[in-house]
RNA sequence: GGGGAAUUAGCUCAGCGGUUUAGAGCACUCGGUUUACAUCCGAGGGGUCAUAGGUUCAAAUCCUAUAUUCCCCACCA
C-alpha cells in the first residue's frame, strides 16, 4: 500500500470493479423488499454544480446503505431537456455565429438543439459516474426518450377526454426579447424610477406610470369604502380621451387601495394581473392594444404601430394638449416585472394558453395533492418544510402548461386551417423569408406544404377548434408549436422512469421510497408529481421527501456569477477526492437547512481517508511482522471468543455495537451529518487512538488483532455509502474470509 | 405586506424527549522523529449559549416580546 491515499490513482480503478461487479443493477426479486430512488433528472446539456454533487451524495448514500441491508435497491439515472434553460443555452451559441433562433424553421432548430444537447449529454452523465453514484445504467432514461414522450403525450390525451384541458386567454408574462412567456416563477421584479403621471378622467384622477395601457381601459375602479367617490360608484363618466369622447364605468373593487396615487385605479385587463382579475368579478371586456412583437395593436387607432414607449411619449403629448395631464411625479419609484435571467422588462399580455384545471369539481387533482401529506401518507423531512408544501398547494391555481419555445415536448393539438382560418402562422418560404400572417389568407398564395415545412410558430385564437393526436394528422392540419412546461413533464417522472403502467419495473418498485431533492422545487416539481402520481395510479409516487438545504458560497452569500464565487465541485474532488467533498458536504447539511460550503470539512475529511488508510497499513503491518498473512491466521470473532477478551477488547466490541445502531438510527431519521460524525469519532479517537495503541503494545497480538480486523472490516462497511471509493479500497487490501466487494457486502448486526 | 428559518468558542456548525464540568472540525498555544499516518501524536486555552421577561425544583433547550441576518411567497396601479 501507498504511504498515503492517492485519490487519484484509486477512484477510476474502484469504479471500473463495481462496473465489472455489475453491482448497481436492480433485480426484481420477490423475496426482497424494493428500496426506490429516481433521480432528480440534471440538465442534460450542464455540468456538475454543488448542488448535484450533495444530492448524488445523500441518495448514494441511502441506496448503498438499503442495498447493504438486503433490498433490492434501485436507484434510476436520467437527465432533463430543460426547456428554456437550453434553449437559451443554445440561442446564446448561435448568436455567437451570427445567427437566431429566427433564422430556422421549428423543425430545423428542435433538430439543432437535439445536436447540441447530444454532444454535451455525456459530460454530466461521466461525472455522475466519476461521483461513484451507485445508479442502474441499464434504466437510464433522457425526458425525450421516445417511450418518456409517449408517457406523456397519453397523459394529456386522458386529461383532455376527461375534460381537465383547457384553453384559455391568460395574462401571461411576455418576454419581447425573449419572445416567450415566462412563468412566475420565471418572474421577479426590480426597482425603477419612472414617472407617475396623474392624468383626468373627467371629474376623476387615475396615477399611472403607464399611460399607453389607457387606451386598453375598461372600467375604473374605487374602493368601496372610500367616501371620497362613493357616489360615482356604478355610474358612467365622460371625458375627452386621446382618442376622442370616451366614457368608462365605475365600479367599486376592494382591490383598490384608498391611500394609493388619488384612490381611483384605472382598470386594464388585457395588461394587468390584478386588472384581469377585477375584470373577471366584474364581467369587464378585455382590450388588447399591445402585441407580442412589443408594439401597439391595430385598434389603438391613431397609435397602432408604435412601440410602446413611443406610444407613451405621444399619448402623454396628446394629454398634456387636451390639458388631462394634472401633475407629474418624476422621483416615483416602483418594482417592475424582469425576467430572471437576463432582467429585462417583463410586459404582461393576454395571450391563448393551454391549461390544467387543478379542482376540477368532478377530479381535483390538488385536494388529494394536499390531503397525502397532511394526512402524512407522505412524510416531509424536515418536518417544518411541510407548511411550504401545504400552503402552496392550497392557494394552487389552474396551471398554465404551454410554453412558446421550441425544445420540449410539442402539444400535441392539431388545427384544420380550413375551419380554422383565423389561425396566425409564422413561416420561412421556400426562399427562407419569414412571413406571417392568417391561414385563411395565407393558403391563397402559399401550398399547405410550403407552410408547415417552413413553419416557426402558430397562435390560434382561442375559439379555434382543435383534435388531440399523437400521430401527424396531415394536410389541412398544422400542429400546435407551444410546448409543454417542463414540469408538466418532470411531474410523471417517477411513472415514465417506472415505464408506467404495464411494466414489471412499475409493478415492483412503484411507488419509489423516497424523493431527494433541494427545497426551491418543491412547489414547482414535487406537487406535480403527487399530482400525476394519484391521478394515474391512485398512489403519490413515494413515501419520504427529503429536501436538502442549499449549498451558499464560503462568503455566506448565493453563489452567483456576478460575485464570481461560484465554487466548480470538480476542482475540489481534484484536490481532496470524491469521498472527501461527498462526505463534508453531507456533514455539513445537518437539518436540511442551507449551509455555507464547508471547505475545512471537506479538508478534515481527506485526513479522515488518509487516516484510515494507514491504521489499515499499520494493522496489516502488524500482522505480517507476525506471519498471520492468511485469514485463517487470526481468531474470528465470535461472542463465545469475547467472553475471555480484556477490558480494552470488550470496550472497543461494546463500541461498535454501538456504534452500528447509531448509524442505523440516525440514518433512519435521515440525519446524516451525526451518523457520519459518529463514524469519523469512533474510528479515529477510539480504534486509532486507543485500541492499536494497545494491540501495538502487547506481547501476544494474535486475538487482540483478530479483534481488529473485525473491526475494522465492519466499520469499513458502515462508512462506505458515505465514502464509497476509500472504503473499497480498503476493503481489498484486508485478508477477508469473503471474496466478496465492499459494495456487494452485507451490512453488519450489532 | 404574508410566511418560514437562524442567532451557541476566532470561523463553520452540532446540541433531536429540560439530567452531572455546553460539544465537534478548522484556527490558536505548548510539547513531541513513539513499529502506520505531520493529511500525524499528546496536552491546553477559549463560550454571561443575541437581548429582555416568563413557566419550572431545574432552560442553550419550552413560552412571549425585541433586535439582527437569511430565505420563500405576494408585488399598489
Amino acid at each position: 500500500m501507498d504511504p498515503k491515499f492517492e485519490h487519484k490513482k484509486i477512484e477510476a480503478l474502484i469504479a471500473e470493479r463495481w462496473k465489472t461487479g455489475g453491482y448497481f443493477k436492480a433485480e426484481r426479486d420477490a423475496k426482497k423488499e424494493p428500496f426506490t430512488i429516481v433521480l432528480p433528472p440534471p440538465n442534460a446539456s450542464g455540468r456538475m454544480h454543488t448542488g448535484n454533487v450533495l444530492m448524488v451524495a445523500i441518495e448514494d448514500l441511502l441506496i448503498r446503505w438499503k442495498r447493504m441491508k438486503g433490498y433490492s435497491a434501485l436507484w434510476v439515472p436520467g437527465t432533463d431537456h430543460a426547456g428554456f434553460e437550453t434553449q437559451t443555452t443554445f440561442e446564446r451559441e448561435l448568436k455567437k455565429k451570427g445567427k437566431s433562433r429566427f433564422d430556422y424553421d421549428r423543425d430545423t432548430l428542435y433538430q439543432m438543439i437535439w445536436d447540441f444537447v447530444h454532444e454535451n449529454k455525456a459530460l454530466i452523465e461521466g461525472q455522475i459516474q466519476a461521483m461513484g453514484a451507485s445508479v442502474d445504467w441499464s434504466r437510464y432514461t433522457f425526458t425525450l426518450d421516445p417511450e418518456a414522450v409517449a408517457t406523456v403525450l397519453d397523459t394529456f390525451e386522458k386529461m383532455e377526454k376527461e375534460g381537465l384541458v383547457y384553453r384559455s386567454d391568460y395574462v401571461v408574462n411576455y418576454s419581447f426579447k425573449w419572445g416567450t412567456t415566462f412563468s412566475d416563477a420565471e418572474t421577479t421584479f426590480k426597482e425603477r424610477k419612472d414617472p407617475l403621471y396623474y392624468i383626468k378622467y373627467g371629474p376623476l384622477t387615475v396615477a399611472t406610470v403607464r399611460p399607453e395601457t389607457k387606451l386598453g381601459d375598461t372600467a375604473l375602479a374605487v374602493n368601496p369604502n372610500d367616501k371620497r367617490y362613493k357616489k360615482y360608484i356604478d355610474t358612467e363618466i365622460e371625458f375627452e380621451d386621446v382618442t376622442g369622447p370616451n366614457k368608462l364605468k365605475v365600479i367599486a373593487d376592494s382591490y383598490v387601495d384608498p391611500k394609493f396615487g388619488t384612490g381611483v385605479l384605472k382598470v386594464t385587463p388585457a395588461h394587468d394581473k390584478n386588472d384581469f382579475e377585477i375584470g373577471i368579478r366584474h364581467g369587464l371586456a378585455v382590450k388588447n392594444v399591445i402585441s407580442t412583437n412589443g408594439r401597439m395593436s391595430d385598434n389603438c387607432g391613431k397609435y397602432a404601430g408604435l412601440k410602446v414607449l413611443e406610444a407613451r411619449t405621444k399619448i402623454i403629448e396628446d394629454l398634456e394638449a387636451l390639458g388631462s395631464i394634472e401633475k407629474i411625479d418624476a422621483e416615483y419609484s416602483h418594482p417592475v416585472p424582469v425576467d430572471y435571467r437576463s432582467e429585462d422588462y417583463i410586459e404582461q399580455l393576454v395571450l391563448p394558453n393551454w391549461f390544467i384545471k387543478v379542482d376540477d369539481s368532478k377530479k381535483s387533482l390538488k385536494k388529494p395533492a394536499y390531503d397525502v401529506v397532511k394526512d402524512k401518507k407522505v412524510k416531509i423531512y424536515p418536518k417544518w418544510r411541510e407548511a411550504t408544501y401545504l400552503r402552496w398547494v392550497e392557494n394552487m391555481h389552474d396551471w398554465a402548461i404551454s410554453r412558446q419555445i421550441v425544445w420540449g415536448i410539442r402539444i400535441p393539438a392539431w388545427y384544420n386551417l380550413e375551419e380554422n382560418p383565423t389561425v396566425h402562422v409564422v413561416f420561412l418560404d421556400s426562399s427562407g423569408k419569414a412571413v406571417s400572417g392568417n391561414a385563411g389568407d395565407l393558403l391563397k398564395t402559399y401550398s399547405y406544404e410550403e407552410i408547415e415545412k417552413g413553419l416557426q410558430s402558430l397562435n390560434a385564437p382561442k375559439e379555434c377548434k382543435y383534435i388531440v393526436s399523437k400521430k401527424k394528422m396531415g394536410k389541412p392540419y398544422l400542429q400546435e408549436t407551444d410546448t409543454f412546461d417542463t414540469w408538466f413533464s418532470s411531474g410523471q417522472w417517477p411513472l415514465v422512469t417506472l415505464h408506467y403502467p404495464n411494466s414489471e419495473d412499475f409493478k415492483y418498485f412503484y411507488p419509489t421510497s423516497v424523493l431527494e431533492t433541494g427545497w426551491e422545487i418543491v412547489t414547482r416539481w414535487v406537487s406535480r408529481m403527487i399530482m400525476f402520481g394519484i391521478y394515474l395510479t391512485g398512489e403519490a409516487p413515494f413515501k419520504d421527501i427529503y429536501l436538502h438545504g442549499h449549498i451558499r458560497a464560503i462568503d455566506g452569500k448565493k453563489m452567483s456569477k456576478s460575485l464570481g464565487n461560484v465554487i466548480n465541485p470538480e476542482d475540489y474532488i481534484a484536490e481532496y477526492g470524491v469521498d472527501a467533498l461527498r462526505m463534508g458536504l453531507i456533514s455539513g447539511t445537518a437539518n436540511g437547512r442551507d449551509f455555507n460550503f464547508p471547505k475545512d470539512k471537506i479538508l478534515g475529511y481527506r485526513n479522515f481517508a488518509n487516516k484510515i488508510w494507514n491504521m489499515t497499513r499499520f494493522m496489516l503491518m502488524m500482522m505480517e511482522k507476525e506471519d498471520f498473512t492468511k485469514y485463517e491466521d487470526l481468531p474470528e470473532y465470535s461472542k463465545d471468543a469475547a467472553k475471555t477478551y480484556s477490558e480494552e477488547e470488550k470496550e472497543i466490541v461494546k463500541g461498535l455495537n454501538s456504534l452500528i445502531k447509531q448509524v442505523d438510527k440516525n440514518l433512519e431519521k435521515y440525519r446524516f451529518a451525526d451518523a457520519g460524525e459518529a463514524i469519523y469519532q469512533f474510528m479515529w479517537h477510539e480504534i486509532a487512538d486507543k485500541y492499536i495503541e494497545y494491540v501495538k503494545n502487547l506481547e501476544d497480538k494474535r486475538v487482540a488483532l483478530g479483534l481488529l480486523r473485525h473491526v475494522m472490516l465492519n466499520c469499513l462497511k458502515l462508512l462506505h455509502p458515505f465514502m464509497p471509493f476509500v472504503t473499497e479500497a480498503i476493503w481489498q487490501e484486508i485478508p477477508r474470509n469473503v471474496a466478496r466487494d465492499l459494495a456487494d457486502s452485507d451490512w453488519p448486526e450489532a
